[in-house]
DNA sequence: TATATTTGTTCAATCGTTTGAACAAATATA
DNA sequence: TATATTTGTTCAAACGATTGAACAAATATA
């Protein structure tokens, strides 16, 4: 049953009675090959199963066809969307894509990078872990010549071409809506400063606060690595404080989660005592008892750009301007934050 | 700031007038090289930043230390839970892996093995989607001469290694802790019967019941895709049945979460009215209200070993039996099924 | 000292495909 | 008819690493 004899072009060449690079020719549509040479060729091939062998090609032609995804989780909606998009466009034109996750681990990123640069992919799409600060890696793919595009998670200096939304506007119309519902008293379960999305979401919700008028407390600003387990402790951190807060924003929906199952645990009425929004549009967040609010980042978008911003680079591989492309935050309302919904 | 030239062995062999050849062998701690001639060479690779081409090497030696993993779905942890210990095993013996999904869409799935055989990966580990019935495509491996190990969903027909847990057993689990909590009419909410261990846990299920002596009614076997949905409709539709079952066991998390939506929507008591339980052990299953029992299939335990027949028969390529490993099941008792918990 | 063995290295072919240059035949231009 | 152009193919050298055979030098054995 195992017919382990590959065939390569040699063996087409032998049959047809021609050489090895005449038949390379014929099967890459090369001008110079006469039609009926092509069709003949191109026959034999299927006759013989004849599959490209992928690693010389690559190898003479210095080009891989290949691309490295790194997202930090897989275990994620928003991610394992992206990575699905990015997929979909590059297999339609001729990439594989090899997905790696780091789990938000910076030891992690680094070896996947290593791996991924050993590979020789031709260009890496990421999206950086929480604990990435020092971006050392980073520039190393750049260096090596490997095209790098960000998306969500990704940081300026690096100088290369970014998709993701923007967070600022996105605590605007969290804050926004929040207010329409007569909240006063907004918390922010917030992720660590030193991310750029990050602290973007905080300058929003601060600048919102203030364009509003609404009372700012420092201690209504907890940085976490918004897991469920930050969301529940935070939330009963904000429940013990003197004044609790009447809203709460959470910068990501599994924290969200924690928070919420907090506020039923402790019989607090959500949204009327506490209306809670969470962040990235998980699956889950539609699903719960209320339902949270949520702002949708378009990962599919997010996903097909960011696959378009490395093929751009491909076909101009001498372009030295950079593309930021930031895409509009949508603002889901379910009940956790809308009180005339039920 | 860009270094794109990239030194080869013939670089180093230049700096040390050596000849390719004999660096090669240095690097590959080939015995006839001296020691000295060995400690420059590795000397001179760290100095010019020498990366073996991972192409031209697998191109020679016709083995590219790639093995593709297939999941149904990255978004289960109990698959990426799978997946991230293949990674862990296989990446300490020298291996990258690709991992791809087939998002339980045979088309995909076909796609992703022939995109694995292109790349000439040395091995696939793979859990069958849901969809697949046909085989041609996992017997195309094997033709290949590619290795092929099967988790979770694996068909015994395809004779290759396998590495999951005992079915039949886990639903004798589930059934024997129902019974012990009074329960009396237990439904079953089934994966699709064609898939073997779908039919293995129906068939535990059957003869559970059998065992006990307990009411057995062909309305109360459902078989479906297992999604949210899934469980949501087919709950209801229990609800609505005239004989009423007081308790459901659903042979997956998602879908049991579906259930107990609809469940908590329709104020049924759980566990007290109707008890619950789920399969997989899926992180959230401790995070619901009621929390849910389920069964723990020992993902980490599936990828190690997965990865471990993989690399056995790397090293023994001529071997010719075929290993079967079951792993034991683990009820996991939570809230939605014991009725002295709370 | 002559011969056998070991040691350290080079030589040359190879993996399968690609690609510019070379070349002969056919066709077009002068 | 002589020359230029086009067409279809072959030639040969890559891409970078590996590997068995060959070979010279150093060392061991008789």
């Amino acid at each position: 049953m195992e017919n382990k004899k590959k065939s390569t072009i040699k063996d087409i060449a032998a049959v047809l009675g021609l050489t090895p690079s005449a038949v390379s020719k014929a099967l890459n549509d090369h001008p110079r090959i006469s039609e009926k040479t092509k069709i003949a060729v191109k026959e034999a091939a299927v006759q013989l199963d004849y599959q490209p062998n992928y690693l010389s090609s690559a190898l003479r032609k210095g080009k891989s066809n290949l691309v490295g995804v790194i997202i930090p989780r897989v275990n994620s909606h928003f991610f394992s969307s992206v990575m699905e998009n990015i997929e979909k466009v590059l297999n339609l034109n001729g990439y594989s894509i090899i997905m790696t996750q780091s789990n938000e681990l910076f030891a992690k990123e680094c070896q996947e990078i290593d791996t991924l640069l050993k590979i020789q992919v031709d260009g890496i799409i990421a999206s950086m872990a929480n604990e990435t600060i020092d971006l050392e890696y980073y520039k190393k793919i750049k260096s090596k010549g490997t095209e790098l595009v960000l998306f969500d998670r990704g940081e300026e200096e690096l100088h290369v071409d970014y998709v993701g939304i923007d967070d600022y506007k996105s605590s605007h119309l969290v804050v926004d809506h929040l207010v329409s519902q007569n909240c006063k008293k907004i918390a922010h379960i917030a992720g660590f400063k030193h991310i750029r999305i990050y602290k973007e979401r905080i300058r929003g919700y601060i600048d919102a606060l203030e364009k509003w008028d609404l009372k700012m407390d420092d201690n209504w600003i907890i940085e976490s690595n918004l897991r469920v387990e930050d969301g529940r402790r935070i939330m009963q951190q904000l429940l013990d404080s003197p004044e609790r807060p009447d809203a709460v924003y959470v910068a990501g929906d599994i924290a969200a989660l924690g928070a919420l199952q907090v506020l039923l645990e402790n019989n607090i009425k959500v949204p009327e005592e506490m209306a809670l929004i969470g962040f990235s549009d998980e699956p889950f967040t539609s699903l719960t008892q209320p339902s949270i609010s949520t702002v949708n980042q378009h990962s599919d978008q997010i996903g097909k750009l960011a696959a378009e911003a490395f093929l751009d680079r491909m076909k101009n591989p001498k372009k030295k301007t950079v593309n930021r492309i930031i895409l509009e935050p949508e603002l889901i309302i379910r009940q956790s934050s809308a009180k005339n919904l039920k």
